[in-house]
DNA sequence: CTAAACTCCGTACCTTGTAAAGTGTTATTC
DNA sequence: GAATAACACTTTACAAGGTACGGAGTTTAG
């Protein structure tokens, strides 16, 4: 599991690809490929095999390219990475304006996150701070800024709100897609991973030490599933962060500044 | 950077390893150095120089081992990142009693995750579904629970305030450590980042398109600094949370079970 | 036509985790 | 006390990764 970075090479050329600006007028042989078909290779290859399994050698295997002939369509590998991160983006839309409220709004935004995260788990282990400001990516932030814009907040407070949101669903997700991924590349379940460890740590440790541990965990066992279900954790903390922001906003209709 | 991944090898050992079992009576020459001495050191890498150069040979240099030499203390690196999770998780504190509520110490106990990682902040790219089950992480565990234990909630609903908990803080660190890495490693400020994208960026978008965005963004221009303090957001995003969970408390106590 | 600019490839370097096999040391067993 | 099993430790080696470098061939500007 690899987290890339980005923003290392030159803004220039980044935000050029980003923005799909080619160069005009130029000599030599015509590319045999575009950029965007490596950036669907890629994309192609994260998707179904995992970040780490995408690999510039595995890329170009893919195009039927040699290795070192992507460096001709993009700079580096956390270019690419960047690319793919605004490649996918443009699956988030912005809320149909039937959602009245700033809160179905938000609630509409999270489950499309979510949802893209399903389809695309590498996401969530890029990093997003100072993130490739690509056309899609920017349209995001848009529509999350959109639906809290006029409920008297200030500007500053929008973004913490909305900072709010990215960092708990990125939390959420992460942990999701994490399980996930440990059950494809262990192929043991969480039951069975919990009921190993429970009997190798039965008699190792004091019960008084850890009553409330102990407690849930038998819960757990007794009915199995409960207390587990992702999706489920998703949704209800979901609840309980756009409750905390009506809470806000409402103290903030309270006394305006 | 990189995020490890935990559990591929056998658990039995893995336990022993946690909770200090030695196997007693062994042959062969006397260990030259200590489980201990590997995990302190690999802690003192990771910390100082990130977990992307956290290496086996590097922990082997530091100690003055050849790098396979610490196979014989450590089954494989993933193990070693297991024993440094515990090992730095005997940090986290239980929260004073005098602590009364629920929410102020789970507020504690979000504060203390956000200290901690301040200090070792690779333990924010380490997966902590299935999390090694030493004593220092169990207790973590525990004082979360207890936290919330006796408020009415039900066992699955305690879990499910937990999980909340941890994957909103979790989410806030991990940006805000990615906010200090990336300015470590790039030697560029979050500020000149954004003023050389605005540049790049003039003209090449329709201001239309992303009219709030671009009215925070000047904003932040007029008043740097305000929209980005780090800190700052994570507490604010924390009393939001905090906030979610205690209407849901209070709704709770309307019907209970 | 010439030369510059470009695409593409083969080779090579360095870093990683760790498998394999060998050497020497200690404690148990006879 | 000698043999042996279990161990600590080392050297060597492999495969996989990103990408620097230099060369060969191709297209267009001047």
């Amino acid at each position: 599991m690899v987290t890339e970075f980005s923003g290392g090479g030159d803004l220039r050329r980044s935000i050029a690809l980003l923005w799909g600006l080619t160069g005009a007028g130029r000599r030599g042989p015509k590319p045999s490929r575009s950029v965007d078909e490596v950036i669907q290779a890629a994309i192609g290859i994260a998707d179904t095999e995992g970040l780490s399994a995408l690999s510039m050698r595995r890329v170009a295997e893919a195009l039927g390219l040699s290795p070192m002939s992507l460096y001709t369509y993009v700079p580096s590998k956390a270019e690419l990475v960047d690319l793919m991160l605004d490649r996918v983006s443009v699956e988030i839309e912005n809320p149909s304006p039937a959602l009245l409220d700033w809160r179905a709004k938000l609630e509409n935004l999270a489950r499309q996150r979510w949802d893209m995260a399903q389809r695309h788990p590498w996401v969530m282990q890029v990093g997003t701070h100072r993130p490739p400001l690509g056309p899609n990516i920017l349209a995001t932030a848009e529509a999350t800024l959109q639906a809290i814009d006029g409920v008297g907040l200030s500007d500053q407070e929008m973004q913490l709100v909305s900072g709010l949101m990215t960092n708990y669903v990125r939390g959420a997700v992460r942990a999701a897609l994490e399980a996930r991924e440990v059950a494809e590349q262990t192929g043991i379940t969480d039951e069975q991973w919990w009921a190993e460890n429970a009997a190798l740590l039965q008699g190792l440790i004091e019960p008084d030490r850890y009553p409330t541990t102990l407690r849930i965990g038998e819960s757990n066992r007794v009915s199995p599933g409960l207390g587990l279900d992702l999706q489920q954790s998703f949704e209800f903390g979901l609840q309980r962060a756009l409750d905390g922001i009506e809470v806000f906003i409402a103290g903030r209709d309270a006394n305006p500044t």
